[in-house]
DNA sequence: CGTAATTTCATACTAAAGTATGAGGATCGA
DNA sequence: TCGATCCTCATACTTTAGTATGAAATTACG
């Protein structure tokens, strides 16, 4: 997918390239021909090129946002086998209050609590606790 | 808002084209000192116009998305005195989004999320972002 | 009994979040 | 034009969060 945009891309940007290097020489032939117009020479291949560049650059945001677009993934998975310590600490946590909170809440080292995030984050497949009370109410754990 | 974009953008684009211009100018002179060098000539500001084309269509892509992004109008605003930025900011938080992801998607930097957040919190009576989604929620800001 | 899963705690680290403070530009209404 | 507000960015700092790894005790089950 990635390799043939980017073969796709170079393609046309060679393409292109040609294409310009052709009617620059042929504005080169007509400019030998009405001598002495180098502003009009200059304008145009400047507008020309001005008009390539904006297109490439256009093309190559075009790309990126599909790119980005691409990556979501819909997983979905109900067995996740979240543990009884596993599913307060996500409970505590989702009631909004902070590790060492809920360490003191379940009279625990908040070391453990960060073990049970950290298990609990990848069961949940998340990143940080926000997304995890997120996908937890996604999947009717919670609420 | 959208004003003060297009009128930057407006004296961006003036300026650069007069610059663009003056260096025009100067080539010409130096073409004339150097007489027969029209390849030369047209390789340079081909590739000043296309760069300055490439830098234009970025500036005007950015400003697009910008404004996409600022179009999940957020109107519920009560009396919190939330203001626009720090709505949109406290929208991108509750989707599980880190500060440096919401800067990216504003196109702003760090430490203006990390601002706007501090003062969200302090408008909400919060201490971090998970409680404030809680609070948001509570409020029927947010869904 | 042995094994697997769970629970607990720890150290050591990196990454992210959050606070405090200042500053400059833009906007808008009086 | 002036002041209030908002938006932006920055530095410097402290605090939480999160990861990686290891280890010991407990429990449950075949």
């Amino acid at each position: 997918m990635t390799k043939q945009i980017d073969v796709k891309s170079t393609i046309l940007c060679g393409i292109s390239m040609a294409i310009l290097l052709f009617i620059l020489k042929w504005l080169e032939l007509r400019f030998v021909v009405f001598d002495h117009l180098f502003e009009v020479y200059a304008a145009i291949i400047s507008v020309i090129f001005m008009v390539l560049g904006a297109w490439l650059m256009h093309n190559f945001q075009q790309r990126k946002l599909e790119k980005e677009n691409a990556k979501q993934e819909i997983v979905a998975v109900p067995e996740l086998g979240l543990s009884q310590r596993e599913m307060e600490v996500l409970m505590l946590m989702s009631q909004g209050y902070t590790n060492q909170q809920i360490a003191d809440k379940l009279f625990l080292s908040i070391h453990t609590i960060k073990t049970h995030g950290s298990n609990l984050f990848v069961k949940l497949d998340v990143k940080n606790r926000t997304q995890a009370l997120i996908k937890a109410k996604e999947l009717e754990i919670l609420e």
